[in-house]
DNA sequence: AACGGGCTACCTACTGGTAGGTAGGGCAGA
DNA sequence: TCTGCCCTACCTACCAGTAGGTAGCCCGTT
């Protein structure tokens, strides 16, 4: 129990690690990485780290899974609302948007994954996305054919969804320069995304 | 001029080296990619590709300098032509896709600079690209004061359009394990342009 | 005394880059 | 036509630096 009262105050090493390893992996990737790097920042020496984990892949993964288990659980809350309609897909998106707004480091990993088809990740990644892809196509579907939405091609649509939403926090630092101005702001994340809303209602609604 | 027949019938190893940097480069990003890679890839040793390009960095800026060029050539055509309301923009979605199908290297590339910051090109991307941006934000902009499109904020309409076009060709080794095809081939290109045509239209034209 | 968690010192493999050498084509002058 | 010279394009061998990873010691806590 002391050991739950010290977590509560100080994180363990192994966390601080986690924690420096997904920052500097969502910063710089997997490659531009060094164990080096994720050891200074936590203040430690590197064979101090591989005390921790058994290499660098083993690191990564364990960071990656952190990442799944926050996203599922973030975004099960929303998928399984008895919401339907607009209403539902509304509260996805907007579930995405906290979710990734809590998570920015999160969501540049996935996009150096998806970029990297996954050759570091030692999960089964399709494997575990296939499930939520396939029941947000059947949920669309299901509405176009009763008439609540617009006719688009699910697939399609979702694909467009998720490279519309997930690009506006990878890219961020490019979008700041587009912009002129902090992305990543709360009121700027909060705009971005009642536009995006919008506009997915307007596509959607007829 | 047996130069210039030469050229035509086989490509200088200058080419052949940045013909491999860009794959090389496209595929595993720059830290991923080592000199031995790519001067294994062209057939010759390391020392002689430093023979043609000073360092790697330099390499990696004539890489990056190939596609700003061949990216502003394909798109100053559809952004100058005389077309208004929706038949512009529909060009230049067009003209995008066209563009990204024909060089998917490319855009991983620009992804994963978009990701980095830009910290490994020499060149001033915003400077670069932020002219296309504000005139295009200017066109939609005064589209919708003039009535032909629904109010949407321009500069957020435009990130959501990057982000639903590019993420396609960035993410297409992904996508594949989604789709459970390949998102690249010509019918299923054409099938995403003509779906984010469509839903664009539905967004934008009342 | 045992052990968890840190350390220094070391290993091998590989990185970007350099030094120096060589084969061969083009070309000016005898 | 031959000779000598330069230049391009490649090579092998090597450099210093850094990568991930291992072995083994040290030290405070329990």
């Amino acid at each position: 129990m002391s050991d739950v009262t010290e977590e509560s105050i100080s994180k363990s090493t192994r966390e601080l690690i986690l924690d420096e390893a997904l920052h500097c992996f969502a910063d710089r990737g997997y490659e531009g990485t060094s164990l080096n790097d994720i050891a200074a920042g936590v203040g430690i020496r590197r064979p101090s780290l591989l005390h921790h984990f058994p290499s660098k892949e083993a690191l990564y993964t364990d960071v990656f899974e952190m990442l799944l288990s926050e996203w599922l659980e973030g975004l099960e809350v929303a998928m399984v609302s008895p919401a339907s309609g607009w209403d539902k897909a509304e509260l996805v998106i907007r579930a995405g948007f906290d979710l990734f707004a809590r998570t920015p480091d999160y969501v540049r990993i996935m996009r150096r994954e998806a970029l990297d088809s996954g050759v570091h990740v030692g999960v089964d990644l399709s494997g575990f996305l296939r499930p939520l892809f396939d029941s947000a196509c059947a949920y669309f579907t299901s509405e176009m054919d009763a008439g609540h939405f617009r006719r688009h091609n699910s697939q399609h649509l979702i694909i467009t969804g998720y490279g519309a939403i997930l690009t506006y926090f990878s890219d961020a630092p490019f979008i700041d320069e587009l912009l002129n101005d902090q992305a990543l702001t709360p009121k700027n994340v909060r705009d971005h995304c009642d536009h995006v809303v919008a506009f997915f209602r307007a596509a959607l609604v007829a």
